[in-house]
DNA sequence: AAATCATTTAGACATTTGTCTAAATATCAA
DNA sequence: TTGATATTTAGACAAATGTCTAAATGATTT
């Protein structure tokens, strides 16, 4: 859970999430949408994956990535403890 | 929102939301459930205080500090975002 | 086989972060 | 008013973070 808040504690890596939100890309198209070096986004990427927020796929030279809303559930569990009084979100 | 994610990022505020769940409690009472020093726990409640994640009210010599559900609510409205395939959460 | 393309790894560096101790501020009690 | 209590502020310091450039790895193309 401590890697979770770590990966989602960026600006860049927040928005790595929302752009693969609609469909996969590699890592070199993840990076043209930023302005910041590929090396930079490859780091994000790979904190990302530590936090299983993200996978990748090797195919080809290329390496596609792909979001995974398993962990984002748990997350959504935790906050669940603080809004008990079954607020209604819509 | 940046704050709020700077703020979730640190396991010991993460802690001090789950125990002001319970109730309202002074600085001191806080600090007492942490192995660390009162002037650290005073720090971490200020960058909580900064993302409005609590608030302080000043009571005699005491400052009482309140949980604010209304950030984590947007947190939760973020996090929908991903989930819009209507998993249960319940 | 050599050149090129996609991506990561390694290392450097400035900034931010979490913690501490010492000192300051403010309130309460004697 | 003096002393004790509650809390914060200031400053130091090691560790973690985000970014960069240069180099390495691996796949494709010619």
């Amino acid at each position: 859970m401590n890697s979770v808040f770590k990966a989602l504690n960026d600006p860049t890596r927040r928005s790595i999430l929302e752009i693969l939100k609609q469909g996969d890309l590699t890592a070199g198209e993840i990076a043209d949408g930023f302005a910041m070096t590929k090396p930079s986004i490859s780091h994000h990427l790979e904190i990302l994956k530590q936090a299983s927020l993200v996978e990748s796929e090797k195919k080809g030279a290329f390496i596609y990535y792909t979001l995974n809303t398993t962990v984002l559930d748990e997350l959504f569990k935790w906050l669940l403890k603080f809004n008990d009084k079954t607020t209604d979100h819509e």
